[in-house]
DNA sequence: TGCAACGTCGTGAAATTTTCCCGGCCTTGG
DNA sequence: CCAAGGCCGGGAAAATTTCACGACGTTGCA
């Protein structure tokens, strides 16, 4: 290896799944993987440490999620570059990472030479974003499902996150200081803006729009 | 590799991980990966082609799930050694793979050493299971959680599944050819046995328990 | 400046759903 | 034969959901 191989460091919470990422990186010339963590906040500690010159990130792990970790990298380096590499194949996880900075999203399911494809984008300066998710958000747009983060005011989302949280009305309008009325009100008109009518149809709809994430 | 190698069949829809167990259990000698499959069809079909000594197998992918797939192998050979490998924490999926048939269980974030050495149990006829999972069993046990395939009625069940996918009280009243009157008796009914007060805790324990899996 | 648009909060009343209690019917097992 | 329990639904009370409406403050823009 060369003192001018991209170093990466590989973020995942299993640690077969890395030992495959490695597998596949080893192959391919001008690549070196530096460093490997676990969750999002070793993730952070190691790129201050490490300084990479990529991140490939897994989203779900224990702790501060991978968008999280997103977050917090780019607001330390405005210009790292970070790939979520990551088992969710909907639009919503997608966009959410592209928000937090990410620079290119590949799912678990594309073949190796994708996600080979994606480390050269990114490393070149390209947005990288597989094809499925492609046509996710292809389709997503066609569906026209609303997405909860753009039509829903501040309060409303914050009421919404607490329903998901399994908080009764009465809580919610407890932690919030409002009348239970009011939250049953928001209740109500978060359904109506979403456009599902029952509470199971908007849980389902939070999952697939990556609101809720752990069960 | 001698002839007396234990052959090995892996079952996972991200080539990536694939790549991971090849590269962990390489390193193991008297193990030799002899097969490759991303969905439970093509894992079946290869079982019966290829004959493996032991079967790692995936459950969340595409088309016929992990489940069901431990289920069509273990009823075309009844000897069949299946040892589930899965991100899933919870241990209502473990109940269900080993109740299809699955000899062990092992998470995605146990270390390379757990799995090795559970490919190492099931070969040797245990049951291995994953300290992890171990755990979570136990305190389901103690949390006292309802199982909802066990204190349900078959009829109970069916409409909780209808419920979960998303069908209106009239549509599974439909369906079931029933007054919808009776759907929403027993909606309440399944409230009340799983001890849940919302549908949103009631999708949130369908995901845990691995009733609900797509979203 | 003024005012229109919108977010937030809440009330009241109607509409709907949920829940509880009940009885009837059927099957199963002792 | 009886007891137990699953299955089906009616009736009525209780709770929730929904809709219409108004008040108040902020923002943005003409």
């Amino acid at each position: 290896m060369s003192a001018a191989d991209a170093t990466i460091l590989l973020v995942d919470d299993h640690s077969v799944v890395r030992e495959g990422y490695r597998s596949v990186l080893q192959k391919q010339p001008g690549l070196r993987v530096i460093a490997e963590a676990a969750d999002g906040a070793e993730a952070y500690r190691l790129f201050k440490s490490e300084a990479p010159d990529l991140v490939i990130m897994d989203l779900s792990m224990p702790g501060i999620g991978g968008i999280e970790a997103v977050r917090r990298i780019r607001q330390w380096d405005k210009g790292a570059r970070i790939l979520v590499f990551t088992m969710h194949e909907n639009a919503g996880f997608a966009v959410q990472a592209i928000r937090a900075g990410a620079r290119g999203y590949v799912t678990k399911t594309s073949p190796p030479e994708t996600l080979v494809r994606a480390v050269m984008d990114v490393l070149a300066g390209k947005i990288a974003i597989s094809p499925d998710i492609d046509h996710e958000l292809a389709l997503s747009r066609i569906s026209g499902e609303s997405s909860a983060a753009d039509v829903l005011t501040p309060r409303e989302f914050e009421v919404l996150r607490l329903l998901l949280a399994e908080n009764t009305t009465e809580e919610i309008a407890e932690t919030l200081h409002v009348s239970p009325k009011t939250v049953a009100n928001l209740h109500s008109l978060i359904k109506d803006k979403l456009g599902v009518g029952s509470d199971i149809e908007l849980v389902r709809l939070a999952l697939r729009q990556g609101i809720l994430t752990e069960v």
